[in-house]
RNA sequence: GGGCGUUUAGCUCAGCUGGGAGAGCGCUACCCUUACAAGGUAGAUGUCGGGGGUUCGAACCCCUCAACGCCCACCA
């Protein structure tokens, strides 16, 4: 790094530094956990992102507010460790081949054996996974990289082996014929949570059964006629008056004209349709609980892609949707069909496939989840697991408190298979090996479940298997004890149940302890209306266009400053393209700064020696020291990045750098010094406050101003908060400083004098401090208020006649005008303010005349009320004389 | 149907346990002032969704109404 050769630009160049930098710290190996000051680790697993997957401006959120953490954390001196690693996402994943391969050679996966096929999706992983993880590093993410694991790593899949077969073996898992959620698209089960329900409208059909032996009817509510194949009853309310007679009779389903029992159960609605239910066991989920509590046939009347089968007689082959449509015709003209009314009413459909759900029994593997999630209930009742906002845990408990057993085979090729084997004498078992014969009747014709298991399973293990669990070795290897459990879960609310919920299930199960102590739950990130990102409206903000065109620093400082306790974050283009400009704004500092490098030291020697302006700086950069580690450690990364910016912005830059100008353009040597090593103490913490929200530009900038022996930023010490810092005085002065300054500027703009011109400026005040200070400042006010003659005095002094003024409440401003004085504007500005103040003036005195607030406000409001009346009034009575001055 | 959330400046949002309405972007005027025009200085803009209540005092607490959004449940 060339301190000294090099001319600086003058705006930053981002792509210039980033993979700079991002290879020094990997190649230094500085991602890899250390051990630090603060002996305590601290770890992050980071979502898997899916191997199809392409960065989106989610993961891009995830990343900024995870990565910002660590880095936070590292710097604190904790042991640090951000593990990264990839989900094969069955369903997704294998869709997307198969898409790709129909594409490219017009076969479907049924061309190819099993083997055949999961080889060409293997091969596509390979070229493609590695995409997303690339999009991260560019993104700045410090993880260790030789932590990455894929979820079907052999590590993983003992995970999953291990947790499957130690479940069957104590019968929490378990196989059965159950209603499940049929995607007749992929073909395959899908669970609860992967069920998306949608309004759709649809009618409400009335069907006439017949009633053997009898001249009565009954009218039968359907919005599916096409299931009537598979009714093996019709059900009344037995307190329904109506009805209640023909419990036990024998209705005759139309079109297959099959005998069904006339069955009473409360579940049958009086009011709702015609409160006669058909019911269907085999294709809807209350149907099936009815048919169990009667003992009832399921008759399954659809194929596997949800065409009827041939239950459906001469309609066999027909998809369900078309069947309806000639099922009801073919009633009508049986005069069968009593009505026909339009009836919005809700439908699922299949989160991937987008198609409709068709409910359908077959025999899947379920887990028994109501143990375990009792006790990942209690661990955050009890605080083992805290929410951060505290609100989602209500998220967590309403779908944790009514848990339902959990479909785990799908129908796929893609996937962790199940480890239960079968022989051919119809022998069942699990086992966590491979296996040639089978345990009981020791036959050599073994064959393994051919069904794959959802994917949420082997993420439900995540946090234990990237540590190496269950392989002792890995567990030694990859510090298991160190980090586990985790520190910090960050995701977003849409996976709660998804994936928080059964993490906790299955670590509470496996290791007895939580898988992490907190969950930080980041808001979803929109587009700047507010609406989801989707590949159809196409608002997807593409993470990197954003780095291209602003820089990574920009864009994460801009994620970061939307992410608090809120739920949505609507990310707005021309937001990040602001805080690129802050990013340049501090690139600019430095530039200032540069030239004087040489010329002070990184350390403060003597506290003592330093001035006013120089000791309020160092008590506003440890007010924000303050803030931004107070709030780093609860995740408002909002109020982190807004601490450090108006720092930056409205404090260092803003004044002490304008300040600083005639010091540095001066001649006084040891006044200079002390002043450069001011700046570049207070520009080094600034550094080291945003690295972790902004590494690249602080990393490159830092290289200029650290000293020889000094390592990278991302290994310096954090900075922290520093008692002896507290300089409250010279922040009050400073303020009222300020405060004449910009008055002084605001009378110039008022009667239109040129920036570059000069004017005398006359100060009256009766604080002898302020007096005092005013008068040392002298130079400063010649400088920042292009000031030529500056007076300060008492206010029993005489006032100049030709001029214009304001009044601070603890100060008068006078600026006396050779030429025409607008007389009339003057006053009308003055008898504004003194309007204006008279307002303000009244509404403390009130509160200052009401007893009930002086008996019950605490004394730091009385306090302020007091000081205000006083303060007020003397603003008052200064404009009234000095508007009867201009009058005369 | 059950639950949660949101409503504050033109836009996107902050506002912690109640005590003087804020930021960024945008806008207006004037400035190429020797770190920065991706800049500087000054400035305008708000019945804090409506109504009621508690309180000395409400953007904040309670009730109520309205609009919008999300989650869960439910194919009669």
């Amino acid at each position: 790094m060339t301190t000294n050769t090099t001319e600086l630009p003058t705006t930053y160049s981002p792509a210039d530094v980033e993979t700079k930098w991002y290879k020094t710290w990997e190649d230094g190996k500085y991602f890899k956990p250390k051990k630090g000051k603060a002996n305590k680790s601290f770890c992050i697993i980071v979502p898997p992102p899916n191997v199809t997957g392409k960065l989106h401006a989610g993961h891009a959120l995830d990343i900024t507010t995870q990565d910002s953490l660590i880095r936070f954390k590292r710097m604190k001196g904790f042991e640090t460790l951000l593990l990264p690693g990839l989900d094969h996402a069955g369903i997704s994943t294998q869709s997307v081949v198969e898409k790709m391969v129909f594409e490219q050679e017009k076969k479907t996966r049924r061309d190819f054996s099993r083997e055949e096929f999961v080889k060409k999706i293997w091969a596509w992983k390979e070229e493609y996974g590695n995409h997303i993880l690339n999009q991260q590093r560019a993104m700045g993410t410090s993880c260790d990289w030789d932590y990455l694991t894929f979820t079907l790593d052999p590590i993983p899949n003992k995970a999953v082996k291990k947790f499957f077969v130690d479940m069957y073996n104590q019968k929490m898992i378990y196989q059965s014929d159950y209603i499940v959620n049929w995607d007749p698209m992929l073909q395959s089960a899908v669970s609860e949570a992967e069920v998306e329900h949608k309004d759709v409208q649809g009618n409400f059909f009335h069907i006439k059964y017949a009633i053997k032996g009898s001249d009565e009817t009954l009218e039968v509510a359907t919005t599916r006629p096409e299931t009537l194949f598979g009714d093996t009853a019709v059900a009344v309310n037995p307190n329904d008056d109506r009805f209640k007679h023909l419990i036990g009779k024998t209705a005759i389903i139309p079109l297959c004209n099959r005998e069904v029992p006339i069955i009473g159960d409360e579940h049958v609605d009086l009011e709702k349709g015609t409160g006669c239910l058909k019911v269907t066991p085999g294709h809807d989920f209350n149907d099936f609980e009815i048919g169990k509590r009667h003992k009832l046939p399921i008759i399954n009347i659809l194929n596997k892609d949800g065409t009827l089968n041939e239950y459906g007689l001469e309609f066999a082959g027909l998809a369900s949707k078309v069947a309806r449509n000639v099922v009801s015709k073919k009633l009508d003209e049986l005069g069968l069909l009593l009505d026909k009314k339009p009836h919005m009413h809700p439908v699922g459909h299949g989160e991937r496939s987008g198609v409709p759900i068709e409910p359908m029994v077959s025999k899947q593997w379920f887990v028994n989840v109501s143990d375990m999630s009792k006790r990942a209930v209690a661990a955050v009742e009890n605080g083992d697991m805290k929410f951060y906002p505290k609100e989602w845990e209500n998220t967590y408990y309403s779908w944790l408190r009514n848990p339902k057993d959990w479909c785990i085979s799908r129908q796929l090729w893609w996937g962790h298979q199940i480890p239960v084997f079968y022989c051919d004498n119809n022998h069942q078992w699990a086992s966590e090996h491979d296996v040639t014969e089978c345990p009981t009747c020791k036959s050599k014709n073994v064959h393994q479940d051919p069904d794959v298991l959802d994917t949420w399973f082997s993420s439900g293990l995540w946090p234990m298997s990237t540590l190496g669990w269950p392989d002792p070795k890995a567990m030694e290897e990859k510090k298991f004890s160190t980090f586990f459990p985790t520190t910090v879960l960050i995701t977003g609310y849409d996976i709660i149940f998804f994936w928080v919920a059964r993490m906790m299930m299955m670590s509470l199960q496996t290791q007895n302890q939580v898988p992490f102590k907190d969950t930080y739950i980041h808001a979803i990130v929109r587009d700047k209306l507010g609406r989801k990102m989707s590949k159809s409206l196409g608002n997807g903000i593409d993470p990197f266009d954003m780095i291209a065109q602003y820089g990574t620093d920009a864009f994460r400082f801009t994620l970061a400053a939307g992410s608090g306790y809120n739920r949505n974050i609507n990310l707005d283009p021309d937001r990040i393209g602001g805080f690129r400009n802050f990013i340049n704004k501090v690139w600019n500092a430095f530039r200032f700064i540069y030239p004087h490098l040489q010329t002070g030291s990184a350390q403060i020697t003597d506290m003592s020696k330093l001035d006013h302006h120089e000791r309020w700086i160092l008590a506003e950069l440890n007010t924000t020291t303050k803030i931004m580690n107070e709030s780093m450690e609860i995740y408002r990364y909002d109020d982190a990045s807004s601490a450090i910016y108006s720092f930056v912005y409205d404090k260092y830059c803003s004044w002490f750098i304008e300040l600083s100008k005639n010091i540095l353009n001066g001649d006084d040597a040891a006044i200079k010094a002390r002043r450069v090593s001011v700046l570049k103490f207070a520009f080094r913490k600034i550094l080291a406050l945003m690295h972790p929200l902004t590494p690249f530009i602080t990393e490159e900038l830092w290289a200029h101003l650290k000293e020889a022996n000094e390592d990278l930023l991302i290994a310096q010490d954090y900075p922290e908060y520093d008692k002896a810092l507290e300089f409250t005085q010279d922040q009050d002065q400073m303020n009222k400083f300020v405060e004449v300054v910009t008055s002084i500027r605001n009378l110039r703009a008022s009667v239109n004098i040129k920036p570059k011109d000069e004017v005398n400026v006359e100060l009256f005040t009766d604080n002898q401090e302020l007096i005092k200070y005013f008068r040392e400042n002298l130079v400063n006010f010649q400088e920042l208020a292009r000031v030529k003659n500056l007076s300060v005095g008492n206010k029993e002094l005489n006032r100049p006649n030709k001029s214009i003024m304001n009044v601070l409440t603890h100060t008068e401003i006078f600026v006396p005008l050779d030429g025409v004085i607008d007389l009339k504007e003057q006053i009308s500005r003055l008898e504004k303010e003194l309007t204006k103040t008279k307002a303000d003036f009244a509404k403390y005195e009130a509160k200052m005349k009401n007893e009930n607030f002086m008996k019950n406000a605490p004394e730091n409001v009385r306090e302020e009320v007091l000081v205000n009346v006083r303060e007020l009034g003397e603003k008052i009575h200064s404009i009234e004389e000095n508007l009867v001055q201009f009058k005369s």
